[in-house]
DNA sequence: CCCCATTGATTACAAGTGTAATCTAAATAC
DNA sequence: GTATTTAGATTACACTTGTAATCAATGGGG
């Protein structure tokens, strides 16, 4: 799968909410947030089949468009990429980067106790 | 400062090691990792320079060249701006991914550990 | 049946990127 | 001192990206 831009994100982001969906419903969903125009979107949404993101099946005249992988993939993707470059793959200096720069919380910090304890059981 | 490729990233990556560098020590240095040509590099030097990511000094004839930032500065932007796209700006589930794709090992959680021990202690 | 609205397809176009080659001025080798 | 090397500056060029506008086909309204 080609790289998703940020933009074609913002779409992805719009399909995976819920889908099929034709472009109107799609450029709906995106409006509240954004104010491309519909002729935007439609192109975007050209690029993700272009790049195999998503694809359609069409429905009358109008394609309904559904995304060809899951967002946890995705985003565990994209997780794992940028660790491996600005932390050799380990995801602990990025925590402590969000430490040093108090970005964890304490639901952060329950919640990462919560994964620890969860590993610890599965990895015994 | 504007966003930096990853193309850039791996120039400024050679500056970090050590700097101020002349562009043939870069060149050299990168030469380990990439085939990229020398007008290459010296293009992507230049380009960093335009962005504000890096400055020189004359030295002679030749520059050396220093980043304007640190390597810890740049990577928790980038790591909160993704963590901001991505998970809501909530680290914990990042993490979780790296959990359930099996990308934790023991080290890992001993250094989360670690973190949050600290974490708890100075924010007691 | 024909015109209009609407859909997707095609085209546009400037800025950014990857990947260099050429130009120009200065230093160095004879 | 002149020819050559070398550094950075300028230019190149195809591809991608952001952001649409135009084209072409089709379905619906009258």
């Amino acid at each position: 799968m080609k790289d998703i831009t940020k933009t074609e994100f913002e779409v992805l982001e719009a399909l995976w909410e819920q889908s099929p969906a034709s472009a109107q419903e799609i450029i709906t969903r995106l409006n509240t947030k954004n104010t491309w125009h519909d002729k935007t979107v439609k192109t975007l949404l050209s690029r993700l089949v272009k790049k195999q993101a998503i694809d359609f099946e069409k429905q009358q005249r109008s394609y309904l468009y559904f995304p060809l992988f899951a967002r946890d993939e995705y985003v565990i993707k994209e997780s794992e990429s940028l660790v491996s470059r600005l932390f050799k793959g380990r995801v602990a200096p990025l925590v402590a980067g969000f430490a040093d720069s108090d970005a964890l919380s304490k639901t952060d910090i329950d919640e990462l106790k919560a994964l620890i304890a969860k590993w610890e059981q599965d990895n015994d």
